[in-house]
DNA sequence: CGAAAATTTGACATGACTCAACTGGAGTGG
DNA sequence: CCACTCCAGTTGAGTCATGTCAAATTTTCG
């Protein structure tokens, strides 16, 4: 179970075999059920999670009720509200989960004794979310300069796995489009005017 | 000159004068003119830019040749294309200087270098990836949800000091509008409808 | 099977864009 | 100091992409 952890941890730094039962012994592992709250928003987020096999996604509701969502996850990435990991503040996020979801999670406080017993972490860290800004970015200047039919084919393209499992609802949503608009670009796309 | 970057790092670390003196032998000092490139499209970028004085733009230019936006670059903010930096791949992006711009340069080579010499760097640039991250996800989160009306107002509250360095029309450029909608919507703000 | 959720479709409204013209400064050179 | 240009900003008219509201249809799942 540890072991997809230890692979990930491998893709950019190297640790011993004690620096990883170090790591072990604070990461939790942790069942929930499909659509039970990993994290509700109100509350603090005081862990960050990493997902072995699911599927969540990431949300907030704005001020007319309607959810927009942030981000989804899938097995092997991080998710969690950093915001609020950070400050300590309560989150304005939702997190739940689209499927049985299984993951291992880390308290903050646990994670700064890890940084301190495994400096390496630092560098891994830094580098998992350097890469997870690039892409933050490039999602900005995909809502910046293309028409949603664009964006929509650069989603299905750049996650050809999420769709089949996510409701197309919440894909037009995390596009920033409404369903209808999504229902229309996929007909379009599908059988162009002849 | 290099103590504006010791107190930045002071922020999240703290540094010792020998520590601090491995940083200021790598980061070189440089000017930049009004209008001049810091980095330009399609070459690599093999620096990052940590800003002592003046004000930049970063920006990619679409298709149709319309200029977007990514972010502005004021005082003790870094920039860079972190994607070409971390590739080593031709770059997207742009970056020009709006006014004579003083900046503290470290080429990626020599920040490896750096991390190894001085491992606690890794945190500090951690740490500031981080806010970063947090700050593109809420920009994100403004893109799907708010109107530009909102966007703005949220704009000119977050960087007030940004509207008085740089042309209105490079504001709708960050905001995803034309310079037009921008210009109407300022007019509303400030002589409401009576 | 039946209820709830997801998707689709249609008619209409609207925010933002495009194109074009105009205004007003800022800088430049004669 | 004026004429000229350049650039930013504004304004107007028409268009287009996407949203809204409402209803019909299909799919999912208890």
């Amino acid at each position: 179970m540890y072991d997809i952890l230890l692979q990930h941890f491998n893709k950019y730094i190297h640790l011993t075999e004690e620096e990883f039962t170090e790591c072990t012994s604070l990461f939790k592992y942790k069942k929930y059920r499909k659509h039970q709250y990993i994290l509700q928003n109100g509350n603090v987020s005081h862990n960050e999670t990493f997902i072995l096999k699911g599927c969540t996604r990431t949300y907030e509701i704005d001020d007319k009720g309607i959810e927009h969502i942030i981000q989804f996850g899938l097995e092997t990435w991080w998710i969690g509200d950093l915001h609020s990991f950070l400050t300590g503040t309560p989150s304005r996020l939702n997190i739940d989960c689209q499927e049985d979801t299984e993951v291992l999670q880390i308290s903050n406080m646990d994670l700064e004794k890890l940084y301190e017993k495994v400096p390496r972490l630092e560098r891994f860290f830094r580098i998992l979310i350097q890469k997870a800004y690039v892409s933050a970015m490039d999602r900005i200047y995909s809502n910046l300069s293309k028409p949603a039919a664009e964006r929509y084919q650069e989603f299905i393209e750049k996650y050809p796995h999420i769709g089949q499992r996510v409701p197309n609802h919440q894909i037009a949503s995390y596009l920033g489009i409404t369903p209808q608009s999504l229902s229309r670009i996929r007909n379009q796309s599908i059988a162009p005017k002849k």
